[in-house]
This record gives C-alpha cells, sequence and structure tokens, in this order.
DNA sequence: TCTTGTTATGCAATTTTTTGCATACTAGGC
DNA sequence: GCCTAGTATGCAAAAAATTGCATAACAAGA
C-alpha cells in the first residue's frame, strides 16, 4: 500500500489537519506507519484531488490556519475497497541488522556500542507501548470493545518490543567474550 | 542506509554476479534485507560507476553469460567507513496492522482470512530459519565460530517470527467473538 | 513438441520516501 | 530581550523502491 490508506483510516474516524495527522501517527498508528511530515502534505493535497478528501481552511487567532480534511464519498468507498484486498505481507529492511552481520569486519566495542543505542530506543518504545495499554485497560468496558481492533495492533508492537529486547540480551551474551 | 552496503557486504564477503547476490538475499540476508532484481542490477551499476566495485564478464557454456562482481579498495573503505558510523533504528510500515486498525470498517471473516493467510507465511518462514539454524548448530565448533555474527541476525529472525505468532494467537482468540 | 522453470541481465516509467530549504506566529522561561 | 519549543504548512530535488516490459538460452517433464 502507502500512506494513503493510512491517512484514509485516520480521517475516517476523525477529521483534522495534518499537523493533526502527525501527532496521532507519532502515538497511535506511528508504531507501524512513519511518515514525515513533508509526505503527510503532500499526500492530503494528492487526495484531495484525486477527490478522495475534501478540505475546509481553518482560521485560527492565536496559531497558524490550518486545513481540516475529511473523506468524501469516494474515499469511504476506496478505503471500503481496500479493506476487501489482501494486503501483502511486510518486507523487513534492518540496517542494524546488516551491521551485525557484516560485525566481523568491525570492532566488538563498536558493535556493542550500536546496539546499547538501540537498545534504549527500543527500551523507550516499549515503555510508553505499556503505559499506553494501562490507559487502555482501565478505560470502562464499552469503550475497550470499541478499541479492540486498535488495540491489537498495540499489542503486536508490545509483543514485538519485547521480542527485540530479549534478542538484545543474546546479543549483548555473545559479545561479551572474544 | 539503501542497498548499497547490503550488496558491499555481500560482495566483502564473497564476489559473485547479481543472481548469486539475489540468491543470497532470498535465503541469508533476505530475512532483513529485501530487493527485487530491478533494484540489485542497477544499483551494481550504480556501484561500479562510483568506484566501489569492478567486474569481470564471465561467458558461459551452459548459462547465460554473467558479470563477476567485487569490491575495489574504494569500496572496501566505504564500507568500513559506513561501519563505523551509527545506524538509525529502523521504522516499520506495516499494511497488516493498518488494516487491523481499521477492522471496525469491514468485516470479522475478511480479517480472519487475512490474517490466515498471514500467518501461513510466517510459519513457513519460521521452519525455514528453524531449519537454517539446525545446520547452524551442527557445524564444528570453528565454523560456528567464524559465523557467529551472522547467526545472531538468524536469531532476530527467529525470535521475531515466533512473536509474531504468539501475537496472532492473540488475534485470532479475539477476531472468535462477536 | 510444448510448456514450465532456471539462469542471467537490463531499461523505462512511476511511485514512494527522504532531505534540504523555507516561512510565520505564539507562548514561556531565563 | 532572547532563545527555545510548539503550531502549521509547503516546494523542490534527490534517492530508493516498485511495476511493467523485454530478451535469450538450456533443461526437464508431460
Amino acid at each position: 500500500m502507502s500512506l494513503k490508506h493510512a491517512i484514509l483510516i485516520l480521517l475516517e474516524s476523525e477529521p483534522g489537519s495534518g499537523y493533526d495527522l502527525l501527532k496521532r501517527f507519532k502515538d497511535g498508528l506511528g508504531y507501524f506507519w512513519n511518515a514525515k511530515h513533508q509526505q503527510v502534505y503532500l499526500e492530503l493535497k494528492k487526495l484531495s484531488e484525486a477527490g478522495w478528501l475534501e478540505f475546509e481552511a481553518q482560521t485560527q487567532d492565536t496559531r497558524p490556519d490550518k486545513k481540516n480534511y475529511r473523506l468524501t464519498p469516494a474515499g469511504h468507498a476506496e478505503l471500503l475497497r481496500w479493506l476487501g484486498e489482501p494486503v501483502q505481507p511486510n518486507t523487513i529492511n534492518d540496517a542494524l541488522l546488516v551491521k551485525l552481520y557484516a560485525g566481523a569486519h568491525t570492532s566488538l566495542d563498536n558493535l556493542r556500542e550500536e546496539m546499547q543505542r538501540h537498545v534504549a530506543v527500543h527500551r523507550k518504545t516499549l515503555n510508553r507501548l505499556l503505559s499506553i495499554e494501562r490507559d487502555y485497560l482501565a478505560l470502562p468496558d464499552e469503550q475497550r470493545k470499541a478499541l479492540r481492533l486498535p488495540y491489537l495492533t498495540l499489542r503486536r508492537g508490545i509483543l514485538g518490543e519485547q521480542s527485540w529486547l530479549a534478542w538484545a540480551d543474546e546479543v549483548e551474551q555473545e559479545l561479551q567474550h572474544d
């Protein structure tokens, strides 16, 4: 796919500006879809031109003006069409693993430092996700039910990060000696 | 990064043709770096033009001719330079999770089918990785030691797939009811 | 003999993503 | 008064990746 449908989904559940979307990418969807602001703004423009989105300029007093986007009926139809299509499994392009793979050509210290940097990032991510989970679990039944599918994606993030950190322990052990 | 350094690494450990590289991507590095043949051939051309690779055309009787690539000293230097640089953590763009996130707009059946397709792929991948691991563990000590860093990347694949499948179980449970 | 699979390479067009640059106003802390 | 952080949007160029098309020879099985 691409950014297109991620944007449609976010705007389907709640209309908003490019800036809003970026925030939502950052804390919600962000675990599994990433985009820079330039890409989001450009994509919003393209989706509007394609007739899937419409926007309303909104002037604000204390802040810069913004554009509020929402789905058109055509955009909604496209979203449903896309949901009916199979998505192809994700391919992984992970530079850290490439580096580790080639690690024999550099020093163990270098590798250990690299790993430590990444461990710090992953630990932080895991903590953030766990805190979101706590909030979710504290919600009343009905709200929890409404959010059960997004919650499953959160679980993916949590299990994924835990698994990553378990792997990092194995790596640390192995890089200890020699 | 990009494909560049993955190619340099593969050719550093053993020279070969574009076609060889594709095979190696497929069973070794492939777990964490993916590329289509068009991209690999193009990149090989660019890397040659940049002076990081050189090649020798090799005519073959029973098969089409091929080009054997290997690193130049400049290519080797570039590889070492890159290894000394920190790599930035991976960003994830996973369409399946986007679909699940928006799953409320489609049917449970649709989601279950989608999940089953992906589960099948991941199970197959895990089995393939486990079989590579068995081969590795059966190697004599010395060879195992030489391959210990690539082995760590294999472990990442195994732990990652196991974690994915554990998550899929959670999803299946949740999609059972309602 | 015909079809399928494997080996082997590539160009062209398009899409997707990143990087660099740019503007502009407000609020808060030092 | 100055600096930083946050709000808000965008263009242009380059890099990276995908999709479509194309060629060509051999081997193996139906």
